[in-house]
DNA sequence: CTGAACTTTCAGAAATTACTGAAATTACCG
DNA sequence: CGGTAATTTCAGTAATTTCTGAAAGTTCAG
């Protein structure tokens, strides 16, 4: 690996992290690579950072861009390939989120789906698919939230952060002064702690 | 594997998707076998319900409760260890996303503190850790909020996310009744997007 | 203690995943 | 076209991870 010692500790702690991720180790480094890079870089320049073989990154290069964290650039007058990381960091963050949740949570969500449509041939199956209807209903209410949460500003996203659990107190005050003027009637909202006791099954 | 229909699919997909996940494919199937069982389980139930080694649901169980997602209870007069995933939906998210905070999160901001206390010993190494910094920035931000998220109760937080992005609505209309008291000045968000350009690297 | 019931550990086998070099393919230039 | 510079594919190998059965460990009743 040919890097300067700092660069050198962010390209390996990727690498690592990488694992715990749903990539490669390799896949890890190469991000890393492109993030601290102050330009666009050829695979050949990733190979000799990295000292990995060509086609691995190749490879690399394909996987990060169907997870849209590298985009590809050309220069007039050379044909090569050239690989940058988007710098906004907010973007990033909405590009993985968006991409977790189409690999993980979308195949989740409609495989409950389908499983809700079926109807339960034993009372073993019956208690799952109760299971399964309060998992559905978590992850399509995140869900949900999460999508209305895109569509805000990073502006905006950032005050609401800097506010944190302030937020909280803002929904007390919008009671006060509109006096519960919201779509829903307000009655208890019902928690998961509440919910009824599913029972014991068979 | 020894399950009815809708519980096997079920479980066969929790395998599945364990393994985009940190964890391989018998910990899904055997927290999936848990989250949908009525009941607790001792290790030989599951391994009957899997048809796995006994060997492996151990590891797997220990796994499991690594990451905190099941519970070990004892009966009375019965020797053995009895597993079962907590019921509520809520919890186990916060669960999941507390673990995965600690095992992914928390090591890379580490790294990246570390590295930004170095002194930057090439021009290279000097962008890198501006790059750094920026990252960090990003991940100290979203952890903030999201510890003090997690100390709102389920029922305010079901509250917000049923408000979507119309939260932000509440933002302005709270400039508008307090008249901008907050801690902060008001002065324009910093953000990504108008942050001051890195200029091209050496 | 002893032994039965249960759980954990661990070394090696099996399965899976990652990586490489060679060959095939593509893109472009003259 | 033919040639060259690049990228991609792919079959085989290397490395890693997962899984198992056997052995060791633990707990508790008698």
């Amino acid at each position: 690996m040919n890097l300067p010692p700092l660069s050198q500790a962010f390209v390996l702690h990727f690498g690592e992290m990488g694992s715990r991720w749903g990539v490669n180790r390799t896949v890890g480094q190469i991000y890393a690579v492109l993030y601290i890079s102050s330009q666009a870089l050829t695979a050949d320049d990733i190979v000799e950072r990295l000292g990995v073989s060509r086609s691995n990154v190749s490879m690399g290069l394909k996987e990060l861009q169907s997870w849209r964290l590298v985009r590809l650039e050309h220069r007039p007058g050379d044909r090569r390939d050239y690989f940058s990381a988007p710098e906004d960091v907010w973007q990033i963050f909405r590009t993985l989120a968006e991409e977790r949740q189409r690999r993980e949570v979308d195949p989740t969500l409609s495989m409950l789906r389908d499983a809700l449509l079926e109807s339960a041939g034993s009372p073993e199956d019956a208690y799952a698919q109760e299971r399964m209807r309060r998992m559905h209903e978590l992850i399509e209410q995140i869900t949900e939230w999460f999508a209305e949460v895109r569509k805000l500003s990073p502006e905006v996203l950032q005050s609401l952060m800097g506010l944190g659990a302030k937020v909280a107190r803002l929904l007390e005050l919008k009671e006060r002064v509109l006096g519960g003027g919201r779509k829903e009637p307000p009655p208890a909202i019902a928690t998961s702690d509440t919910d009824p006791p599913l029972g014991p099954g068979p």
